[in-house]
DNA sequence: AATTTTCATACAACCGTTTGCTTATCTGCA
DNA sequence: TGCAGATAAGCAAACGGTTGTATGAAAATT
């Protein structure tokens, strides 16, 4: 019994020295000084006498005052908080915007909550809805609207909450995005191959979306350009591709089969660029002497494949860093920010795998 | 001027119109209800008439009133968010970590603040040194003390603030930590080479930091154990390694230069094993019948790669999924929880390029 | 010397929620 | 009928920081 008293003293001297931040309030009952002052002295109000001014600075930097975010955040309804929702986060092209977001955001003061959803896009932005309402004075996105999800993006937009959409948008809607033009990255690689020396070309894309549709688009335009005829066969998607996955590999097959004159192949992602050249391979067709290929968004892998693979590059970091900017300057001024669509450029990278024989 | 009036007026009726979110208090003057009743009636407390709080919830619903952030975080002193610092967020392994601690954060009701520092902790610590005080619950942690940094994870921890290190942590500090077992898995690594048939292996390291310093001892203890003699020069390691970079392969080629009789290696990382592999087939060698590779951490890269890469899965998943929920039962009960070690099983991953002949 | 102006600081309300305490109403029991 | 006890709702302070206004003292003006 006794021992038990003892324990439960203990555990309260536990608890009593748990380290609590000092305050405002802290800093004006030890300098005998209001509060207010204190606060104004401390965010170098010209309204402080400089001595006094000098005093309270030099006691906060030496006794490690940091403001209390929750109280700052109450009284100026601003969090200093942005959310970032995407759908994946082990991706290179993902994690690259979710870097420019971040680097951006801390340079403006601000945090970063990240919110991958895995493509389950409707139920997380119930959760999010909650965490962003006061948990966060801006959204920036990387989704495109599904029908099921539209009523709640209007809602955010309803709600005057800055919304910055990245690579994917909502195409129906009136909102902020930064995006590259697919079409026009579709044409230039298309074009890359034509000017390697290939002339009956492939396009394996990944799944029929928006961004998908548009490159395949502009590999239409470069080869309707061209000197050489289109044929709509060529062109294939591949619904539900799974990460490293075979089906892109079966369709690679059964194209060679169907098309062994094929000398180009433009894919809609570096993976499926590794999928077919290793089909390729296995038919021992040699990359790039009898097929030149390009993938899409200049993954580290298609620079350490064997052969390394010409791309198109993708930027990523810079799409998230404007996006972040984007945003904001609609925080700063959200009434007079209009809906704004900032289009990043994007370059062909050339590597082994469309050498010029 | 006329018009510079009516513009001004504009832009406050425009300010006006911003969305500004129902309170409590707003629900408790609608209603005619103390505002502590409507708290205790949403927060659903049994002091409450069923049928009052029947209408007062109803009302908040219809209405969508969701609690401020600020003011809970202010009142209850906990934030419901935490801090995640790594070195990077475009790495597949610090990828997943992070993964898995947002989706075992957001299965606790809590939000997750990333912090990706390029491996420039000590300016990064400072910054987050401020988010933190206040801003978040708890830290979860990729980075070794590096002397520098150590005094301010030294005060973190005095001022008790939650703390979990994930794959890396101080070695002279008392923390919780969520680990491999670095040394068991060069050690699993390189028998799997030796029972492939391997007996002249080699060890190609990243920086001689704590982890890679561990595998090569792993592989010591492996060689040692066989029928073979260990040879010390064949252990290398690679400082300042940069990504997708030559030093490897500058090393990897003098190293089979030297020792035109290996026909094993292991390297410390999938990416290591990429670029020798590389220069083993420059140099003529088949992988995995000359020479038998197998690298670490399962990137996509190393499933994808021609030959494919065997390779130690190290399932940073799970690991943050871990760090994190070590991370809350601190949160929950902050003195009974003491430092912790949490060892994450890897296992060998068999691939083509280490294949039995 | 009397008054105004300037300057420095103090006071107090507020942001939205929570919570201990008080008050008011109603039920049951003597 | 009177009073204890239970039940339900209200009051007010608190969390920490900010900001409009008031107050006091010192400096400048007439």
């Amino acid at each position: 019994m006794v021992l038990k008293t003892y324990q439960l003293v203990s555990v309260i001297h536990m608890e009593k020295k748990r380290y609590s931040p000092i305050t405002i309030t802290d800093i004006a009952q030890a300098l005998k000084i209001n509060s207010s002052t204190v606060s104004r002295a401390l965010s170098d109000s010209p309204v402080v006498k400089l001595s006094t001014k000098k005093i309270i600075q030099e006691y906060a930097i030496k006794h490690n005052y940091q403001p209390n975010f929750a109280a700052r955040s109450l009284q100026n309804k601003k969090t200093f908080t942005i959310g970032i929702l995407l759908p994946k986060v082990v991706h290179e092209f993902f994690g690259k915007v979710l870097l420019g977001v971040q680097r951006e955001t801390q340079k403006n003061g601000y945090r970063c909550l990240v919110f991958p959803t895995n493509d389950d896009l409707k139920q997380e932005i119930n959760e999010t809805e909650n965490l962003l309402n006061g948990g966060a004075d801006g959204i920036i996105m990387c989704y495109k609207s599904d029908g099921n999800t539209d009523s709640h993006i209007k809602e955010l937009i309803e709600r005057r909450i800055p919304l910055v959409f990245v690579d994917i948008a909502p195409q129906n809607l009136k909102v902020s995005k930064v995006i590259i033009d697919d079409m026009h990255a579709g044409y230039m690689a298309t074009k890359h191959l034509l000017e390697a020396g290939a002339f009956q070309i492939a396009c394996i894309c990944g799944p029929r979306n928006i961004n998908n549709l548009l490159r395949a688009e502009g590999y239409r335009k470069a080869i309707n350009e061209s000197e050489y005829e289109l044929n709509s066969d060529l062109i294939i998607f591949n619904e539900n591709l799974i990460e490293g996955e075979e089906l892109g590999m079966v369709n690679s097959k059964k194209l060679l089969k169907t098309y062994p004159l094929l000398n180009g192949v433009f894919t809609s992602t570096d993976m499926l660029a590794t999928g077919f050249i290793k089909v390729a391979k296995k038919q021992n067709l040699r990359v790039p002497e009898d097929i030149k290929v390009i993938g899409f968004s200049n993954w580290a892998i298609s620079m350490l494949y064997e052969p390394s693979i010409s791309t198109v590059d993708q930027p990523g970091y810079e799409m998230g860093q404007k996006a972040a900017q984007l945003l904001f300057s609609k925080i700063d001024s959200p009434t007079k920010v209009r809906a704004k669509t900032v289009i990043i450029e994007t370059k062909v990278i050339q590597r082994e795998s469309s050498k010029v024989n």
